[in-house]
RNA sequence: UCCCCAGUAGCUCAAUCGGCAGAGCGGGUGGCUGUUAACCACUAGGUUCGCGGUUCAAAUCCGUGCUGGGGAGCCA
């Protein structure tokens, strides 16, 4: 039985007769010897076909080979200096499972817009392969950072009938004739469910209809919060920074040669260690102001730029602390040394990537909690169940929400976000 | 929603002051015993985004629409 193995482990077979199962790359031809370039999703390898005889049956089934041809081939893993990676496969078998006509894409230069159209295809470069490879690394990192730091998994729902916050544009459909939303935020019944296990955080697709149009933003994308009953604004920014190293240190681990493919210099990421910076928002509001860039007013939230001209003095993630409360969401509480600001924290990744996390220590008090959805002109029936959360053994709680989008464009320096995901939504680019 | 830019061969782009529609890649045919986005020769391939206008003459200038890209705001 000949062994149908991944190019991945190819090297481990040196010497030995294999089988592989994969997509034509490119193909060259220099007469009596052709080069075919395959991959298998594993990697990629050059395989030759040798003969003396110019009517060799196998130079008839290769010059029907094209782009992203399909085939299974068998023959000799040898090792090779001349081959990319070290080895080739010495063919002599080789059996196309389907002959691709002309394939779109070339192997040459294209742009983001036809790349866009094509992006079932565009998959199937060896850039896009190192990204999905390097986000899924990514998503089980940060699964396994908080699975160990004892938090559980509690998926909130998608299809929602109230807003989290007011007033961000929600996603409307038909629920069995009654109004729902796609789901911008699982964090409130994260911290109902931080009230039934103390430790928990969801993962999944959020929506937001805002008419976006910036490298930083995706009409769907995806969340990790993590909610914690009892914790305070730091225990969370302390979370914040194990999580962040953690994933960061995963990827350098284990993703090297995709980093590689990417040609992301490792340098800053290796720097990612705890403790990060932190400063206030008044603190943040000093270096913007000093470096004459920025003529945002105190008081305002500070815009992308901003974001990227403070965080620039740093080569960690940044923490920017104690936001003005009329800038932030109805459930944040205020500071108690300062009640005009509220316990809130963004982190801002370095190298002008903007805010991957947001979060803050939530309100526990009912009675200010209701204040504060009268005053942000909320409804205060459809979160009644909501303020149940408050009523019964009401504890101070806090959370964030990570992107993983952002947070993937970031450790793999992506010029776009729309990279980051197999198929991003973005404003009026819902196809493929 | 606002501001800026672009649209020419399947793709990436060029076309001087308004004066014959071009190249590379990709496709096809042939050649080559070690190629690395191979190379060499030949070859096919066009509603210059749509509509209207100016002009002897428009890819080029003007108006308008559509599509795409970049940025702002908002946020993860």
């Amino acid at each position: 039985m000949i062994p149908w193995i991944s190019i991945r482990d190819a090297a481990a077979y040196a010497g030995r007769h294999v089988e592989l199962r994969g997509w034509i790359i490119n193909q060259r031809d220099s007469g009596r010897i052709k080069f075919m370039l395959i991959r298998d999703g594993s990697g990629t390898m050059q395989a030759t076909i040798w003969s003396k005889d110019p009517d060799f049956p196998l130079f008839q089934t290769f010059a029907r080979l094209t782009q992203e041809s399909s085939l299974k081939v068998r023959g000799t893993i040898q090792a090779d200096p001349r081959a990319p990676g070290g080895f080739e496969l010495q063919v002599d078998h080789l059996e196309p499972v389907h002959i691709a006509p002309e394939y779109p894409i070339a192997r040459k230069s294209h742009g983001t817009a036809f790349l866009m159209k094509h992006r079932h295809l565009w998959l199937r470069s060896q850039r896009q392969t190192a990204i999905l490879r390097i986000r899924a690394a990514i998503i089980r990192a940060i699964r396994d950072f908080m699975d160990s730091r004892g938090f559980v998994l509690t998926d909130a729902p998608i299809l929602t009938g109230n807003a989290a916050e007011g007033t961000t544009t929600l996603f409307e459909t038909k629920y069995f004739g009654e109004s729902a939303y796609l789901s911008q935020s699982g964090q409130l019944y994260a911290e109902a469910t931080a009230m039934a296990l103390g430790k928990v955080y969801t993962f999944g697709p959020t929506f937001r209809a805002e008419k976006s149009k910036t490298r930083r933003h995706l009409i769907e994308f995806w969340m990790m919060e993590p909610e914690w009953a009892f914790a305070e604004l730091s225990d969370v920014i302390d979370l914040s920074e194990h999580l962040l190293a953690a994933v960061v240190a995963r990827v350098l681990d284990k993703h090297r040669e995709d980093l590689k493919i990417l040609e992301r210099d490792t340098a800053p990421l290796e720097k990612i260690v705890p403790p990060f910076p932190r400063i206030t928002y008044d603190e943040a509001f000093e270096l913007l102001k000093a470096s004459g860039e920025s003529d945002t007013p105190y008081g305002e939230d500070l815009g992308g730029t901003d974001e990227t001209i403070v965080s620039k003095s740093f080569d960690r993630p940044l923490a920017i602390t104690h936001y003005p409360a009329d800038i932030k969401a109805f459930y944040m509480q205020p500071d108690a040394a300062d009640p005009k600001k509220v316990l809130c924290v963004d982190v801002i990744a370095p190298e002008g990537y903007g805010e991957i996390i947001g979060g803050s220590q939530r309100i526990h008090d009912l009675e200010l909690l209701e204040q504060k959805i009268r005053e942000h002109g909320l409804s205060e029936e459809v979160f009644q169940w909501y303020l149940d959360l408050r009523r019964f053994g009401s504890v101070p709680h806090s959370g964030f929400g990570l992107g993983i989008e952002r947070t993937v464009a970031w450790i793999c320096k992506l010029p776009h976000i729309r990279e980051s995901i197999p198929f991003p939504r973005m404003l009026y680019n819902l196809y493929p």
